[in-house]
DNA sequence: CACTGAATGTTATAATTTTAACATTAACGC
DNA sequence: GCGTTAATGTTAAAATTATAACATTCAGTG
């Protein structure tokens, strides 16, 4: 009925798509309006978010719901990946399959993926899965293996040859390091392959960082910074400092 | 430091372990104390269970807490399956490599997994991994492919191969129905090839149905009562009924 | 069998959350 | 610009939940 109200549970859904709780009065706030709103919002509208004892929560199945009290800084911290993956979202379209990444960043994407009528995601890691499966417009395919506690991630001897063998549209790939010289790189070596999978085979490579990540070198080296089509950041000095040897193909946008 | 504290908690963790939110009330009462004993175990003891505006919630990462109020029908009915895990887990034994089916029957069988020092869980169903990820001492290997939100499970072509190249132990395997002429079945039929592997590979095969599925045939036939070597079943007269057409190597535990 | 101390229960009080009623503001058509 | 209505804000009362202090029960011990 009321479309700011709407606009208000997308917010909070998306802050708590990665877990925790929200307390009524930090909703209040971080929508900018008094908590008696944000309760209407919740008794006026269908929404998977509950309210128990001036807590919000998610009431996604199987979605996650670690319950803790979201800090103002993550709270902040989602903001930058929620605008990165805002931006991010305007490269999908209708029909897509997609390759998500693991890690935190994508997360506040995969809330995005249910304004599209139909779409197949294709990940490795098991919070993306969580998040995707309660989706009834997306085809959900896991790359099964051995389970990484450290990154929620799975890895197997097969799984390159499975990737290869899919149709991946575009690939939305994050990284823990991103340097001009030194390429892009991740904490875990059971990533690199699935990651260069998924480039390799995609038609759009898609690599979506914040800009904390400038300059740094991690233990797992995968990709060059020139086996990417697009860069989505959030530091306004990104194409000078990632274009200081251009590349004719890599188009820096900045959310 | 109080034994009954924590075997309290760990009851009411596995009330909660299949998602949804307990009342402190029922909480009190389905532990037959009072509501301040509850709030005492909370606050004296670690535990993953959280307190919310008078109800209780799970904090496992990534576990699952869908945000609704569990009814006592579910409270009780999981007092079955609880009562049939407990019993199945007295077949496990320390570095088992286990199968586990999906369904709901087997969710309380997880907790107790943490007894352990050391396990391997194979698995082809999300909330069955959601619930093993949280465990440091089990390793998971959960089997990919396209995901059916139907049975929380997944399913490819090359199942049936991944799972009889594990090392599989014991499987426990889960039925929507069970009948004497007309053997194990159950809704899904991506569902029976990962079943039937496990059967063909696992050394030892227990299938743990409660009562309400005995002379029900469903859709998709995978196996016979004679291909199992235990049956875990919550009726007296489980072994008279299963046993009509007697099998020397079949053994029914009531539990 | 009384003593002791831990565990649990009970009660009253304090704090918080929820609800409802009414006031205010903002948006929109005329 | 004015009137109308929906949306939001404010306040006070009601209901619920949390805390603290004290009472009771129970198990183990000398």
């Amino acid at each position: 009925m009321n479309d700011r109200s709407a606009q208000r549970l997308a917010m909070l859904q998306e802050a708590l798509a990665s877990g925790g709780t929200l307390h009524l009065r930090d909703a209040a706030e971080l929508c900018g309006v008094s908590e008696m709103t944000i309760r209407r919002d919740l008794s006026t509208q269908p929404s998977p978010i509950s309210l128990l004892g001036g807590r919000l929560v998610m009431a996604s199945y199987p979605g996650v719901t670690p319950v803790y009290d979201l800090t103002e800084q993550q709270a902040s911290h989602y903001q930058v990946k929620h605008r990165l993956c805002q931006r991010a979202a305007r490269f999908i379209e209708e029909g897509d399959t997609l390759f998500i990444d693991c890690g935190s960043t994508l997360i506040p994407l995969l809330g995005q993926l249910s304004h599209f009528r139909e779409l197949t995601v294709v990940t490795y890691a098991l919070n993306v899965a969580n998040s995707v499966a309660a989706l009834p417009n997306v085809r959900l395919v896991l790359l099964g293996g051995l389970f990484h506690a450290s990154s929620q991630s799975f890895g197997s001897d097969g799984m390159r040859a499975s990737i290869e063998r899919l149709g991946i549209n575009k690939a939305l790939i994050s990284a823990a390091g991103v340097d001009c010289e030194r390429g892009v790189s991740c904490f875990h070596f059971h990533e690199v392959a699935p990651k260069q999978a998924a480039i390799a085979t995609a038609m759009q490579r898609l690599l979506i960082v914040d800009a904390s990540k400038f300059g740094i070198v991690r233990p797992a080296y995968f990709a060059s910074l020139s086996d990417f089509d697009i860069v989505v950041t959030d530091d306004e000095r990104a194409p000078e400092l990632l274009n200081r040897h251009p590349q004719a193909s890599l188009s820096v946008t900045v959310a």
